[in-house]
DNA sequence: AGCACGCCGACT
DNA sequence: GTCGGCGTGCTC
């Protein structure tokens, strides 16, 4: 046996720690290992190994506990991790925290025996405490469970064990797993599964399209109609890759409303769906990810998170619903899954498809460079037209119905239909002010307006981003005025309203207030399968992947003032909100109809984005894009400071001197810079806020200026600094 | 990165 | 006299 020095990357600690290993050959780097820091054991990744030649100093060196099957943590996702250090600029053992497989406790039992020396010590009744004694004994009978040994001697087992008196076993035992025989199914049991879903000549020849970049690393694009019936193509090729003996992986955005389509997927691929969420409690997620190591022909599912389960074989990487934007995670460190997916499939030599009925732009851009191959489905599946919309004038943004809105409304009730309501905001008012001078009520940790919620009958204000509230009127900060005026409307209000005019119509309302638990989330999409339900206000959070039958009728009241967000992705969003939103209604039968009402100035806009297809709307948007040097023409990296004012301000000032001095370097190089200055929302959570964007033509400039100016730039405290690449919130 | 240790200011 | 702030230093 050769002895090794491996160099161990671990998720808790900002610096590698070196090892020792006895080993037969050497330790790749990537290799998942159990190592011990102080009293404690941890799991880390080998970075490097050398054989270590020489008797010297080995005094002061730890030997690795056990090391790790490869298929608990495969290279493709060391490659994956290396790719975050590199590419969103975070430390190692940052990017190490996102991987599950750091959290994750073999399922084998570990277990304690007495060793022969301490047999030999025992028959010889040495010198030892009465604890030890009984240790020893207890031992000398038979083997016992490492946790148990644990918590009853506690020091005098750490003392046993460094002496040698007695051993660790442990044997890994999940493949005789009762529960788990079933989940091994041989590859010639799927093709049953193959002609499950009957496609039109379309969808055939989409699924024909893609199964020829089955074998190898391609990027992928299915584009159509809300109701095209996409999923169906996708499924068929899901179907192809379990038939190979892979795994495919399937990312939604949000898996907790997407609850009866994975119960469908469950229906129809008995034994064949995973699912992988945060609400899963401790035990599930361990026994899930020590079972997924073993599993090939499965579909696994799941939200952004999903990418970073050690999943091996994967023959496909589908990301649904494209344009989500909640593929980006928007704190700890800011990934985006369409990004990890592609190189992910790369790693494994697989495609990667993405699908939506209104792509981002940045897809977009690449499917008409030929980055992408993209396959459109132009007819809704079953001959279903796309839903008639109807766009209504109105004088101011809010308040309540027209005599279309509420006809239509009147009509879905006789006709024992459904209808969904969207509100683009939460609560009862988004704005109360001054009734004297029109001061706006503002939170009193962030610069942004209370809302007014009722809770349980009574009025309370409520700060959207803090949660800070209170609720008794307060004094008007500018006059002292004690009279205010609130005004607008919440999906609360707007629920209210409805249920005021239709008494006898059972209206729900979906938003992160009246739904906040995963039980109450599904009752109610019970409620709306089973019929219980007749109209359904909510906010954003119903736009995805709601598809229930009985929906025809699809109503906005208003849609808040465009310029209410500076952002050139303002549009984008738009068009993707008014085709994924108007997309709920008639999907599975005819006469589906939609009616938006809006203000004189956002009709025209409105008017065009619900007739203009994708690709004329991708044409025009891209124009502007290239004038403004926006992305996807150029490539983003956005600076923020959040903190003390004095504190933001004097490290937004030292980074300003830094950046002019890194940017000297990079003259002529297509560079856009915004030096730091204060955001938009000047203060959230209590914290004073500053921010610095800066923009390149080139990506791999990018990363080289980064690593200059990351360099010479750290702040004194490095909680109040963030880096976002690729942004997509700029507020 | 987290956690422990340690040295100085505002409280019973 | 104590609680608690966050500066420094360590983990193989």
């Amino acid at each position: 046996m050769k002895k090794y020095i491996l160099d161990v990357q671990l998720p808790n600690i900002n610096k590698r720690l070196s090892y020792y290993i006895k080993s037969e050959r050497d330790i790749e780097s990537g290799s998942l290992v159990d190592v011990p820091v102080s009293e404690k054991s941890y799991l880390g990744i080998v970075e490097s190994s050398k054989e270590f030649i020489g008797q010297e100093n080995l005094s002061e060196l730890k030997f690795v506990n056990s090391i790790y099957e490869k298929k608990f943590f495969n290279d493709d996702l060391y490659k994956l991790y290396k790719f975050i250090c590199e590419y969103y600029f975070v430390t190692p053992s940052s990017a190490l925290k996102l991987f599950p497989s750091f959290n994750m406790k073999l399922l084998s039992k570990n277990k304690v025996k007495i060793s022969k020396k301490g047999q030999e010590v025992l028959e010889c009744s040495l010198l030892f405490s009465d604890n030890l004694k009984d240790l020893l004994e207890q031992l000398n009978r038979r083997e016992y469970d490492l946790s148990y040994i644990k918590s009853k001697y506690k020091d005098t087992f750490r003392y046993a064990l460094s002496e040698r008196l007695v051993d660790m076993v442990s044997e890994t035992n999940i493949r005789n797993d009762k529960a788990n025989l079933d989940l091994y199914k041989k590859a010639d049991e799927i093709e049953k599964y193959e002609n499950l879903s009957i496609l039109n000549d379309e969808q055939d020849r989409a699924f024909k399209y893609f199964k020829g970049y089955l074998n190898r690393n391609s990027e992928l694009s299915l584009v159509g109609t809300t109701g095209s019936g996409k999923t169906e193509v996708y499924l068929k090729l899901i179907v192809e890759v379990l038939k190979k003996g892979k795994n495919a992986m399937l990312l939604l955005p949000e898996i907790t409303l997407a609850t009866h389509f994975v119960d469908m997927l469950e229906k129809r691929f008995p034994n064949l769906v995973y699912v992988w969420h945060s609400q899963l409690g401790k035990s599930e997620r361990n026994k899930l990810l020590n079972i997924i190591t073993n599993l090939t022909e499965k579909i696994f599912i799941g939200p952004r998170s999903l990418i970073f389960l050690p999943i091996n074989d994967i023959g496909i990487i589908i990301v649904d619903e494209e344009q989500s934007e909640n593929y980006k995670q928007d704190d700890f460190i800011r990934y985006d899954a369409r990004i990890l997916a592609r190189e992910r499939a790369r790693y494994n030599n697989c495609p990667v498809l993405y699908v939506s009925a209104t792509p981002s732009v940045d897809l977009g851009k690449r499917i008409l460079d030929g980055e992408v191959f993209s396959y459109y489905l132009s007819k809704r599946f079953g001959e279903f037209s796309l839903p008639k919309i109807n766009i209504v004038k109105r004088n101011n943004f809010y308040g309540s119905f027209s005599e279309e809105f509420i006809n239509s409304l009147k009509e879905v009730k006789e006709k024992k239909e459904q209808a969904i309501i969207f509100v683009p905001r939460r609560g009862f008012y988004p704005f109360v002010s001054c009734a004297d001078c029109g001061e706006l009520v503002k939170c009193k940790n962030c610069d942004v307006p209370m809302c007014v919620h009722v809770i349980k009958g009574k009025r309370v204000y409520v700060c959207h981003h803090c949660g800070y509230k209170f609720t008794t009127d307060p004094v008007c900060k500018k006059c002292s005025g004690l009279n205010f005026k609130q005004y607008g409307a919440g999906s609360q209000k707007i629920t209210e309203e409805l249920k005021n005019i239709f008494p006898d119509a059972n209206v729900e309302r979906i938003d992160s207030d009246s739904v906040n638990t995963y039980s109450k989330l599904k009752a109610v999409l019970k409620d709306i399968l089973d019929g219980k339900i007749d109209f359904l206000v909510g906010t954003q959070i119903i736009t995805k992947g709601l598809n229930f039958p009985k929906i025809n009728f699809v109503g906005i009241p208003f849609l808040e003032p465009l310029t209410s967000i500076p952002d050139f992705r303002s549009f984008e969003k738009l068009y993707q909100l008014l085709v994924q939103v108007t997309g709920r209604a008639g999907r599975y039968s005819m006469g589906g109809k939609v009616v938006i009402q809006a203000s004189e100035d956002q009709v025209p806009i409105i008017r065009k984005y619900t007739t203009i297809s994708y690709w004329d709307f991708l044409l025009e948007e891209l124009e502007l894009r290239k004038d403004m040097f926006c992305p996807p023409f150029s490539y983003e990296v956005m600076f923020r400071w959040n903190g003390k004012l004095t504190e933001v301000k004097d490290e937004a000032k030292k980074f300003r001197e830094i950046l002019k001095e890194v940017y000297v370097l990079f003259e002529n190089r297509d560079i856009k810079v915004t030096a730091p200055k204060f955001c938009p929302i000047l203060r959230l959570h209590g914290n004073y806020r500053m921010y610095s964007l800066i923009r390149f033509k080139d990506k791999d400039v990018r990363k080289d200026f980064l690593e200059i100016l990351l360099k010479r730039y750290s702040p004194k405290n490095k909680k109040i600094f963030i880096v976002d690449v690729d942004p997509l919130y700029y507020f």
